[in-house]
DNA sequence: CATGAATGAGTCTTCATTCAT
DNA sequence: CATGAATGAAGACTCATTCAT
């Protein structure tokens, strides 16, 4: 409480809210469709503050990939770890991409349009970031393979490719409005992504016989 | 050498060569990342040419589209009429696919990077083109639920967007780099796509005993 | 006389138009006190065209420096060549700069406030330029010594940097308004001023008995 | 280490401090090219306590102005009404102007580049100085030739510019690096530089016959 | 006094698009 | 058709100056 103290939040909430800002016009118009001057309105600060957190338009796009790429990915790896079999690491891979859809589909948004996938101009740590997240998840197939789970044949890296891409284009078709944003939705289609990506389209027939296609799969795997 | 007469030819050479240098230099810097000059400069002719055969840079990136993606989505169409069960075009749509990125690379790192993909404010046949093919595709899931191949629970669209998105991730992997661009490579990952994806990543467990299963799978479901 | 002919001197025009307009505007308001667009408004083009001639403010200022500098550079050593005599010499010099003021002040002024001063900023060419001229002119002071006409002692660099310091003040009283901008008044300026620094402020007292001191020390000293 | 209390000079060792720093940073970048924050940081304030005490940057550098060139004009001054003879006055001058730059160059090096330089819409106040202590130089002159030292027919304020540009580009080969900055060679560049204005470059041939051309020269005039 | 966050007008620079030749 | 000079609107970025604490 000494008299040059500035409440020790606010440096954290301007910024803050101009990270939010920026997220939500990205989010809106793209990284190359928004000029600062649009985040500093949403935000409701005055141009020149924008330049006073971030040096520039870049460093902020970089912000709003840190903010959200960092976290989702710190989520992955906690519930990758957490999984025993093959099976849980994956369904939990899947729900915690589609809760982050439900929780802030902006950011989701932002991170599937914009960041890795602009070529030019991108610092390289988005771009490795991408990649190196596809290689971490390798590892659950790598991993898998040794211990008998899976098809040794199989590439790891095209499997983790293969997850990361359905749970894209799956989320894709909300972003797109192909589909509706309402939750229970959402949550059918998490399921339907992890049961296709483990099971296979076409499954294994015990839909014909059975109620609950998914619970029978789960059974039958467990 | 003469200045006035041309082939024939000369003009659809012409636009041509400016289509093309524009694929190559969209792919390497974007559509953001390149200015007229450097489609010019790449094509070799003249800055306000590009501007006798294409009224501005938008429709210029709407042709790189339509060349590209007009012709994918044409092949796509075809074999998925061709094929008889949903393996079959499954398969088919994959090998397209594939086969497109081995053929022309540049144009398949166009189309998945910059089309389809900027937020709003673009023109809506991109939008609308890509959800289109993936609302098309969906019918191929939504027969084969009407026959019986595939889990009526399955929610069709998301099936498409999975695949698509499988797809698109897969060669994603290469075009980042994480995957050599070797044609065995190439062609083993598509195999794996495809298998995947109606098998399912775990598989049915053949592969524990026999040697190859890709082909075992293969059998068991023809 | 194709077709494609534009006037040779077209361009040259332009891009001369808007140097001099920018040795006018900078000898006005300065280098840091103009914008380009003062520079395209006295030129009479549009504001993009500055920048299809020059690539940056800055070069614009390394074009005036040259356009005036290397052509003053080039007449002082050709006049520096011509005489054999130190006294000679340096009346060639004083009077080149003198000539270069009555033909252009405005880029005369420009040389004088603008370039090799600044401190921050200047690329090596100005500084050096600058520099590289006193070092080539105490040549004629350091052949001076060699040849008996000078003392020994005397450091030629300081020798060099007296006249060019004699020479810019002496014209800074003009452009400054201390003086008059009559002809008259500047020949008779140049001439003292090579008087002075040849035979001294205090001269030998030779004008105290004759009607042209001028004249009496140039014979004294031949 | 209280917060409210200062001791009595704090006041004015901190304007001094960022008067010092205004010079240092001045010298460094010049004055277009440094941000208040430089000055601020090399003095080690608050950004904004600069201006608590200079209202603006033009008054931050009026004030290095006016502790630079009101010192030395008044040094100049008295040196000046010291000497009886043109010779005493302008040796006097000569040995200020290079004492100033033995002590601090910096400071002169800000007066040399910055001062009396920048072109219209500056402060009258720094122009005129400059254009006034020259015409107060220019009184010796006068003044010597209505004494009968010096041919009437010289114009005295180029006597006075002559002299003024003959010491300040003798600095500015030093601050441009062209000579060593060693005491003894400032030394003797200041006493050369008096010598050659009063005497000439050529001098009086006395050199020839004698061992120290310098102490020959003064003994002749004295 | 001291701090540094906040403001926003001022400029440079880019680049799609037009147009005279 | 072909050329590339010319145009000017748009937007990123800077930085002197103000102000709440």
């Amino acid at each position: 409480m000494t008299a040059t103290t500035k409440s020790p939040t606010a440096e954290a909430d301007r910024k803050g809210t101009i990270l939010r800002a920026a997220i939500e016009v990205f989010s809106k118009k793209g990284y190359h469709g928004c000029r600062i001057a649009d985040v500093a309105k949403e935000a409701g600060v005055a141009y020149g503050l924008v330049y006073h957190y971030y040096s520039n338009k870049d460093e902020l796009l970089q912000s709003v990939f840190e903010y959200g790429w960092t976290g989702l990915v710190t989520r992955l790896t906690e519930r990758a770890l957490q999984g025993k079999t093959v099976d849980e690491k994956v369904r939990g891979i899947v729900s915690v991409a589609f809760d982050a859809y439900k929780t802030d589909p902006r950011a989701v948004k932002v991170l599937i349009l914009e960041i890795g996938r602009s070529p030019a101009g991108q610092s390289v740590n988005r771009g490795s970031a991408f990649g190196g997240t596809i290689e971490m998840v390798s590892t659950i197939f790598r991993d898998g393979q040794k211990r008998g789970e899976l098809d040794p044949k199989l590439e790891p890296l095209i499997c983790a490719a293969m997850l990361f891409g359905a749970i894209e284009m799956g989320l894709t078709a909300f972003i797109m409005g192909l589909l509706d944003r309402k939750p229970e939705t959402v949550d059918q289609a998490a399921r339907q992504v992890a049961d296709t990506f483990l099971g296979g389209a076409l499954g294994d027939g015990t839909w014909k016989n059975e109620k609950s296609a998914t619970k029978s799969r789960a059974l039958k795997r467990a």
